[in-house]
DNA sequence: CGCTTAACTAGTCAATTGACTAGAAATTGG
DNA sequence: CCAATTTCTAGTCAATTGACTAGTTAAGCG
């Protein structure tokens, strides 16, 4: 037999390290499962398996890790303006919105590690309870009743079934992911397409059910 | 220390331990995950963990037998005849059909086990790609195209736009029980008000956007 | 009660696993 | 080019794991 040749190896700064363990350890996971072991997760990266442990005290805590690096600086300030802005009417706001938002989550890595994450790790729950941040809620139902020429929120609450009136609007959405990601089917129309077919049903549909609403709950006139 | 007081054992028929096996597994890889040992399973079920592998080859073996359990039965062939009954109003029909649809699988057990069986088993998706079976789409189409007075599948194709219209409908309903139970979320409305509100919601919007994707596609006249 | 048979368990095995230690190799500054 | 420092690896350890074997106990029938 001959002699295996040696690895080449590559040194590189601590950071650097560091940083390429993280970005390349999360494909790993998503297709693989938190439970895959360490050695091959080495493999992958190109290094040895206890390497991993001078960076990370525990495959645990390299897990919760890389759950953290996902979730931080996701959401962006500047989509809330976007809903907000009155010059542009709600349906362009609110597909422009969900394009941005389902950019950087529309993906395989991503779909699959948070549902790994929220099966296996309870914490996941606290962290981010549902990938659409509920004020997201709160500034669509503003911008919708306004539309419908209804009170807003100081004059009317929000009840049970308006808020989730909005979640089943954006679960719609979120579940076109799900389906691509999770159940692996290609869906039969374009993302895009997909969103503005969306807006169009829910904003033909809302303002009714909302209507319907403040007259059951006898809201105040607008 | 004392000695430990012996195992009260309990002989069953073959059958019996064997649906036993199989009943109370499915509670505990649903909330444990596929990877949990053989031996804490055994425990859960008050056996000795040999005793597994006398009624299963293999802890694979079990796991796609539980799998197929949980499949088979569920779906009721009269719910597609509830949902062609001309006789009841539409609203009707839906929320009954999707009332009785969930009652099977919103449930810890069922939602659990089967994302951990989509994110883990390649075949799941084989078998049942989408819980929301693809028949009900053709069935639930129909109806309402009737309702809208619009032609029907052989003289007009459903195109990929109404596919997915219906495609999101469902999930919004299918969603609020991975809210309750992947998220672990309660939502606030019971399921019933849900049902209600999703069924007013879409057959306010449907109608709306199918007209218009007729006459966006030339659909022939009713 | 005793015999037979099938249900069940204790205990074991090899493989896999997360984690660690000691030392080799590569990089850098002088 | 050499010494100091840091990155990295080989190899190991104890614990856990799926799976198995041999033997024990309970049920049922005469």
């Amino acid at each position: 037999m001959a002699k295996k040749t040696p690895t080449p190896r590559k040194r590189l700064p601590q950071a650097e390290r560091e940083a390429q363990i993280i970005r390349d350890s999360i494909p790993f996971f998503a297709s693989r499962g938190f439970s895959a072991p360490t050695r091959d997760l080495a493999e992958h990266l190109g290094i040895h398996q206890s390497l991993l442990y001078q960076y990370f005290p525990s495959k645990d805590d390299l897990i919760d890790r890389l759950y953290r690096e996902m979730i931080l600086g996701r959401w962006k300030r500047e989509w809330e303006d976007w809903l907000r802005d009155r010059e542009v009417p709600l349906k362009d706001r609110l597909e422009r919105f969900f394009r941005a938002f389902t950019d950087g989550i529309f993906s395989y890595d991503y779909m699959r590690f948070f549902f790994l994450a929220w099966m296996d790790r309870p914490y996941a729950r606290d962290h981010y309870s549902n990938p659409v941040q509920a004020r997201i809620f709160r500034i669509i139902s503003s911008e919708l009743r306004h539309e419908t020429g209804l009170p807003d929120h100081d004059a009317w609450p929000m009840s049970a079934a308006e808020l989730e009136m909005h979640h089943a609007f954006q679960s719609s959405i979120f579940y076109y992911g799900v389906r691509q990601f999770i159940y692996g089917v290609t869906p039969r129309m374009t993302r895009d397409e997909f969103i503005t077919q969306q807006v169009e049903l829910f904003l033909a549909g809302a303002p009714i059910q909302l209507r319907a609403m403040a007259k059951a709950q006898n809201a105040p006139a607008s």
